[in-house]
DNA sequence: AACGCGGGGAG
DNA sequence: CTCCCAGCGTT
């Protein structure tokens, strides 16, 4: 469709009265925080809305500002972070407040070149701090803002495409040249994430219906075209619940790998047998005792990974420093921790 | 351009 | 089961 203004319009309108409440949004005559569409923004990074409500709150009450964020220590801010995901975000996002903090004087810059360089902020988060924060006309482009263009204008190339992906860019940029840049942003990508849906688009329910071209089309249900998905590789993977002598505390490593990185991990290694988990035992740099079966075999199922973990009990002496520790229950909530290592405790019985 | 990176909710 | 989500950084 030719005329973005009359969009526009349907689209402010409609977000005006069906914006979700959510914490991270300001109110309405207030002053967004740009720290807070930060991390929230971070959060969202491949994650839904009702992922992230389990976790915004409680992160942003133990560090309310780039500078308590700043000082905290890694294991701190990975603990709140922990069964979140995507990890990484995580340390990125702590090592961009503290670049703030050294360079900005804790304030996120408000230049886009400046606020694009911090780690962890690309195209998306630097457009969505830029419009929702600062009121610039910087255009978003997401998986909803996909989905809602290639309907919309009846985009046919499949998403994940070079053009495709610049195109939207495109359009998004011309669509948010106006005012209340922000709104327009959320509202594209509320508008995808509630009505313009990828099953079961409610096109009897949206504003925008009568300026789609697939709907007019009647291809609706067809579009985006999806770009090809590798299915998950299958891995088999030994995990060792190894407790100290008395069973009070568990010997937890700390991830360096991409995989994981960052977190306290079970002792881990790939493949099945009793002489992999015995390798992995030494290689966390403990001595021990271990089972000569697993005790419990249980899967984890990664986007890009399916998990088949055997998990082996060891009982095992060690010293506790750098990336090797003894952690007793009530540590553990102080610590992150994957949902794999968190489900492997479970079914080891290891609740403390 | 392709890949690796979590976890979970919806259909 | 499959799909994919308010993406980013690396190769």
């Amino acid at each position: 469709m030719r005329d973005l203004s009359a969009l526009r319009r349907v689209l402010l309108a409609w977000y005006t009265t069906h914006a979700r409440e959510l914490p991270w949004r300001a109110r309405v005559g207030e002053p967004a925080d740009p720290y807070k569409v930060w991390v929230s923004e971070v959060m969202l990074q491949q994650t839904r809305v009702g992922t992230v409500l389990r976790y915004y709150d409680r992160f942003v009450d133990r560090f309310p500002t780039a500078a308590s964020l700043a000082a905290a220590e890694e294991d701190e801010v990975m603990a709140s972070w922990s069964g979140l995901g995507y990890y990484r975000r995580a340390r990125l996002l702590h090592a961009g407040v503290k670049e703030v903090v050294a360079h900005y004087g804790g304030h996120v810059p408000e230049e886009r070149a400046a606020r694009s360089s911090l780690p962890g902020v690309g195209r998306y988060t630097a457009g969505a701090i830029g419009s929702i924060a600062f009121g610039r006309p910087e255009p978003i482009v997401d998986g909803n803002v996909m989905r809602v263009f290639a309907r919309v204008f009846r985009i046919e190339t499949p998403l994940g495409h070079r053009d495709t992906a610049e195109h939207m860019w495109r359009l998004a940029e011309t669509l948010v040249a106006g005012e209340r840049p922000g709104d327009l942003n959320q509202a594209l990508m509320e508008l995808g994430a509630t009505v313009c849906t990828k099953a079961s688009p409610a096109c009897e329910a949206c504003p925008v219906a009568a300026h789609c071209a697939a709907r007019r089309a009647g291809q609706q249900a067809n579009l985006p075209v999806a770009k090809a998905r590798r299915p998950p590789r299958r891995v088999t993977m030994v995990a060792v619940l190894a407790t100290s002598q008395r069973g009070r505390r568990v010997w937890l490593t700390r991830g360096q790998a991409a995989l994981f990185g960052g977190l306290w991990n079970l002792p881990m290694g790939e493949g099945d047998s009793a002489d992999v988990a015995r390798g992995v035992l030494r290689e966390a740099g403990l001595a021990g005792r271990l089972t000569t079966d697993p005790v419990a075999r249980f899967k984890h199922v990664l986007t890009h990974r399916r998990l088949e973990v055997s998990l082996f009990r060891a009982t095992a002496r060690g010293t506790s420093q750098g990336d090797l520790r003894a952690a007793g229950a009530a540590d553990l909530d102080a610590l992150g921790i994957s949902s794999l290592t968190r489900k492997g405790l479970r079914h080891g019985g290891f609740a403390g």
